[in-house]
DNA sequence: AAATATTTTTCAAGTACTTGAAATTATAAA
DNA sequence: TTTATAATTTCAAGTACTTGAAAAATATTT
């Protein structure tokens, strides 16, 4: 690789001439900077980013604590998170939450020595342990959890309006007639709580009951449960509609609806949460889903956590955003 | 961030004092070492990698010019990439493909500036530009492409064996007395034009004719091309069993075909390729098609570059690996 | 106690730059 | 021609480390 040196040499200069001249400091003289600049250009000098991060104290990194790279919803988060940082001149540095978590030692440690500027957190399903939270609060730079939260979370925090989300499927499945309506919940996530609240609500503001038997919790279930579906929808006794965590949820029930015999949407209305991209519409028929923003979601964070970079020093107060959501009608809820 | 600074002044000693300490160096005392290991612990020092890697002339970092987030099968590539380079210490910059020619510069200035050991790509369907070419002659250090080859190639290449890939799928559809087969072709891709070959070839070897009505072309087109396989099925005169290039080619053969009122398989037999995640077990039928393994792509891919890395040096040739694929039967194919 | 050997620690230079101060060179005025 | 002024360029120190050589401290032998 060339280096000023190199440049220097050629030009029969000194290196800080050759560091002053390439960044057009008007000190140098006119015809000795343009010199310089034609050779830098004809020998493709690039100038080395981690020396300045050195001296400049920020590595124009950040450090992206990723669930996996088979998470669809993960995938548009990236794509918005990426297209800030490319704006901004920063690169990233994902680290997938099984690699992270696999020593035994610092979880961070990876990241503070590459001395990321901040940390996107993208966590997969999962409760936070003590042991994190200590390494995250002794962490010394901006911190931006994504689509997971808890009680007395003090960092930085960005998902969807996950009770707007359900208050809209419920309502939706209301709005057609439908009265007896269940839940499939995932409550080992704070997303999965908040949407089961968001339908709770709805139900209670509706004077609707919400019955134990058509409300069942997938949480952390293999196969997201699909046994427990399935045994739900098996009985005589099972409810009109279901609002479902996610589509993947969705996707389960209504298959175990396809193996029952039992007609979606005629016999069985579903609300997925999500709209996953190859899976809303694949499904058939098509998921009616609440819809999210997963790109706005990424470009909020990044938008977020560059602005806690910059203004590092300020002691702002942690910003929790709840991004809008919307629902998307398709097939599986039946018509009034 | 406490640096080696800081914790030489804590124990009164030198840096370089400290900094063999912390290695392990058998010349420094046993007790001093204990002492500043045991600082060292407490304030959880991380050494800074980046002066690691100006030093040693290595970043341990690898450049990934990727296609895009929402790909299914470069996010298996890429689980396989980081599981090989996590236990090699390495981290990964990735750029995806739209911010990489986004800028009329050099493209790969930002990977050359970060002094990237090493280069991954895994483009876009698309040709590369001689300007792109040119750039990647000119890179210093090693460059694997993965799923993209062109005449006269002369980078590393890892891709699944394409050619067996379509035999596997044509003469499985032969087997099961399908003669009149046609073959849904992308040709801007060095993959489409192989797994055609292998259909070509295949059906020579059979004696069966190829037919110019019953194969298309989509590459590059929106939407792969699904209006134009809406007109090729909707002619009475249309192929009994169609050859797909990717499993998004069959998914968009089978929703035409469901447009159109054909059964799949009893009137039309598919057979696609890549067997991706969340796509061919969903569709209905679900999709027999060609099985590949983006893993193992990702773990080969990575082995070869950190060899090429280590060994720099050497003027190895360039390999080109292909990787086995696999009949996966389900039940888009006609039975006997 | 002095000389020698051994152990332990520090110094200085290198990595690829940046930056303000100091030195050098060129130009203008006296 | 000397002096003052302005325009250029270089020096030296800093960033956070590593490394081999040199120095210092300690232990052993005479």
């Amino acid at each position: 690789m060339v280096s000023m040196k190199d440049i220097a040499k050629v030009c029969n200069v000194s290196e800080s001439t050759v560091s002053k001249a390439l960044k057009g400091h008007p000190l140098i003289k006119r015809e000795t900077r343009k010199q310089i600049q034609d050779v830098a250009l004809k020998y493709n000098y690039q100038p080395n980013a981690m020396v300045e991060s050195i001296q400049s104290g920020r590595s124009k990194t950040i450090g992206i604590a990723y669930n996996n790279f088979y998470d669809i919803f993960g995938g548009g988060i990236l794509t918005g998170v990426f297209e800030k940082l490319c704006a901004a001149g920063y690169e990233a540095i994902i680290i997938c939450w099984d690699e992270l978590v696999s020593h035994d030692a610092h979880v961070l440690s990876r990241f503070s020595r590459r001395r990321v500027d901040g940390l996107l957190l993208y966590p997969p399903r999962k409760i936070p342990t003590p042991e994190y939270l200590r390494e995250l609060r002794a962490f010394h730079n901006p911190i931006v959890v994504i689509d997971q939260t808890w009680p007395g979370n003090e960092f930085n925090y960005v998902g969807s309006d996950n009770i707007r989300g359900a208050t809209l499927a419920t309502e939706h499945m209301i709005e057609r007639g439908i009265s007896d309506i269940g839940f499939i919940k995932y409550s080992t996530v704070s997303s999965g709580n908040e949407r089961w609240q968001g339908f709770v609500e709805t139900m209670q503001r509706h004077g609707l009951p919400i019955k134990d038997s058509r409300c069942i919790d997938v949480g952390g279930l293999p196969d997201y449960g699909h046994d427990l579906i399935l045994k739900m929808l098996s009985k005589s006794d099972r409810p009109e509609g279901l609002v479902c965590f996610n589509d993947y949820c969705a996707y389960h029930a209504m298959s175990a609806a396809h193996e029952l015999g039992i007609r979606i949407p005629e016999d069985l209305s579903l609300v997925g949460f999500g709209d996953l991209f190859m899976l809303s519409t694949l499904m058939r028929p098509k998921l009616t889903t609440v819809k999210q923003f997963p790109e706005d979601i990424g470009r909020k964070t990044a938008d977020i956590l560059l602005a806690a970079i910059k203004g590092s020093k300020e002691t702002s107060t942690s910003k929790k955003i709840l991004m809008p959501v919307e629902l998307t009608c398709r097939d599986s809820v039946r018509q009034k």
